[in-house]
DNA sequence: ATGTTTTAATTGGTCGACCAATTTGGTTCT
DNA sequence: AGAACCAAATTGGTCGACCAATTAAAACAT
């Protein structure tokens, strides 16, 4: 991240300068599949950067899933592959920050599918849970004031309902960023909120009543205006 | 994160006590939406932990947008209101490790929807990385070798094609868990292997004629078997 | 009074030393 | 010879001290 990806970013480019090290240990064979790595300290030695560092992009590695630490025993590269390690090394140097317009587009891909499964899956409590931020949110918006985040919330409470664990986790880590560009740019229009409330309330008795199809509708619906924007974003 | 969302590991436990305090602070007006944090010395004192473990609770904070820190000036609380603050630590609390269910269920609704922008927004270059990787995956199944890690790299391609750098990050994400899985159960069925050829090949036409409806439809038909895989693990 | 410069205190980041768990090799006992 | 065990060395994790950048207040000049 900033937010999403890097975690930390001054030593960005010095744990990129590592990863691309590693990777070069494990091109030229010297390191390979399910090997263990060379001891934390030994490593940043032979690297020339403190211990520290090489950390931060061991964590980074790990959080992609590229090695894995045991403790006190060792960091272990995982068993995926060069062809995989290469690629995916390469992949993630590159990673950039992410732009608004990816963001809600992403939103929008994973939120249609969320609610189908949410009204395929959802249990009875977790349909209490959205009619209560429902609630919240129609009080905010009757009281004529920005709702952004009990909007947010109430979709985070979709994704919940499709339990689908990768599907709420990606959408908790979208959704700070699009609040906040929402905050940012005022985008909130007042005006249409009675309009949303009921978007909503359809959202929910299609839940309520498992139909995903109609829930899948009416969320394109609820979308759309959302679409627009970021197209021209 | 266990690879994808805790980092850490053995004090995550410990982690989540601290960011339940700081709820707690929110939740109590102590601290509100675009604070400053008090200096990560004293709120390790007053929370009565070393300040590691409040740099890595932090830290998770931040993975998810719900803090930012400033070097050398201060941590501040984001500006998304108390609403999505609680309603998102809770959540955070509660993530668990994700099973490989979700896990293919979540690639499968990105990745049909990464390859429809993916022919329509590809760039040639892209288009030739596609192909290259086709090329490798081809090569190594026709020797009737696993080749896991090419399909997986194939698919990551298309993902960048899509031009959607949030699609991206997340594709390489799960990547590597899915590639592990299947190593670690041999699902990998060598038989069928030149079908898969003959599959990705449709792909890669629809992708290179710019055809959104029939890469999709070639992409769900590779998908089948997975998809089944997937409902029965 | 006001605007500018200096200075002292506070910040998150970094470093090297230490810790407990794990591994490993040798030693001993059977 | 083989198994069980123990101790020394190695591991990633943790801690407290230090660093440079930032900030805010105090001192000064106008």
């Amino acid at each position: 991240m900033e937010t999403t990806q890097d975690i930390i970013g001054k030593e960005v480019s010095e744990s990129n300068a590592i990863i691309k090290k590693i990777r070069e240990l494990i091109l030229t064979k010297q390191l390979e599949p399910g090997d263990r790595l060379p001891a934390e300290r030994e490593l940043a030695q032979k690297f020339d950067v403190s211990r520290n560092q090489l950390r931060q992009a061991l964590q980074k590695l790990e959080f992609y899933g590229l090695v894995k630490k045991y403790p006190q025993s060792g960091t272990r590269v995982s068993n995926i592959g060069v062809t995989a390690l290469n690629g995916m090394m390469s992949d993630i140097l590159q990673l950039e920050k992410p732009d608004f317009k990816s963001l809600v587009e992403t939103r929008i891909i994973m939120e249609t599918q969320a609610v189908r499964l949410a009204a395929l899956r959802r249990t009875d409590r977790q349909l209490k849970e959205i009619e209560k931020t429902h609630e919240a949110y129609k009080l905010k918006a009757s009281k004529g004031k920005d709702a952004v985040e009990e909007d947010l919330m109430f979709h985070i409470k979709i994704a919940e309902a499709s339990n689908n664990s990768v599907l709420r986790s990606m959408m908790l880590i979208i959704t700070p960023e699009i609040i906040t560009h929402f905050i940012k740019n005022k985008v909130c229009d007042k005006e249409q909120n009675y309009l949303l409330v009921e978007e909503h309330q359809n959202i929910v008795n299609a839940i309520r009543d498992k139909d995903a199809d109609k829930a899948e509708l009416h969320l394109r619906d609820h979308f759309k205006e959302l679409y627009k924007y970021c197209e021209g974003a």
